[in-house]
DNA sequence: AACACATACCTAATTTTCTTATGTATAAGA
DNA sequence: TCTTATACATAAGAAAATTAGGTATGTGTT
C-alpha cells in the first residue's frame, strides 16, 4: 500500500473485507476498488497485493478460478468457509486496534 | 509493539504525540503510558522503542537530557521544534489513514 | 504501424519495522 | 537470596511492505 504508507499489516484484512462484500473478485479489480473507495487516496502495490493473495490462499482462506475475458487471464478470489471465519476475526482485530489507538492518540477523551 | 501486531509504522508517530501531551518522557514511562491508556492492549516492546526514539533523535525531532533518579538513570525526551511540527503532521497523516481505513472497511457509510 | 496507456498477472531484491532474545545495572520486596 | 520492577541498550531474525522489473493483451492516438 503506497501513498501513506502507514497500517503495514492491515492489507491482508482489507482483502478478507472486500471479499466480504463482494463474492469474487480478482487482483486488479481489488486495487481498483481500493482507490475508488478512498479516492484515490490508498493505492494497492502489486508487489505487495498478489503476495498477500497468495499467501491467504495457501492458508486456505481464499479459493481461485481463473477466466478469460477479452483475451486476458482474470483470477478471481472467493472467500472459504475459513475464510469467511478468519474475516470476521481479523476486521474485529483491527477495529479492536484502532479503538485502543485513538485512545493514545486522543487522551483526553473517554477519561471524564 | 506486540499484543495485536497491527498497525506497524505508527509507533514514531505515537511517541511524537505522547510527547505532544507531556513535555518530557523517558522510555520506560512510554511504554506504562501506552499501557494504561489502553488498559494493558498495546505493550510496546523495548526493540522496538528504543530504537525509534534514537532514530526520531539524529532526525532533530527529539532532544535529550539524562537524570539520575533514585540511582538509576532517566533519559528524558522532549520535542524540538521540529519534532513538534513532525508530531502535528504524522497525526494528521495517521487521521487521514484512519478515515480512509473506514472507507475500505465498512464501504456502506459515506455512499449515500 | 508505432506508441502510449490501461488491463492483468507475476516475482525478486531491498528496505523498513517489527519481535525475540539477550545483556547490563539498580532498587524494592518476599 | 531470589524475584520483580525499573531503566537503559543492541543484535539476529522475521514479516510485510516498496521498488523495480518482467510477461502479455486490448484500446486509443498519431
Amino acid at each position: 500500500m503506497s501513498s501513506s504508507k502507514l497500517l503495514k499489516g492491515s492489507l491482508a484484512t482489507i482483502v478478507l473485507r472486500l471479499l466480504e462484500e463482494q463474492e469474487k473478485m480478482y487482483g486488479y479489480e481489488i486495487t481498483q476498488k481500493v482507490k475508488q473507495l478512498t479516492a484515490g487516496e490508498f493505492k494497492l502495490t502489486e508487489g505487495a497485493l498478489y503476495p498477500t493473495l497468495h499467501k491467504l490462499e495457501a492458508e486456505g482462506y481464499l479459493t481461485t478460478e481463473t477466466q478469460q475475458v477479452d483475451g486476458r487471464v482474470r483470477k478471481y478470489y472467493s472467500l472459504t468457509k475459513e475464510g469467511n471465519a478468519e474475516a470476521k476475526a481479523k476486521v474485529s482485530e483491527l477495529e479492536e486496534f484502532l479503538v485502543n489507538l485513538q485512545k493514545v492518540l486522543n487522551p483526553k477523551l473517554g477519561l471524564g
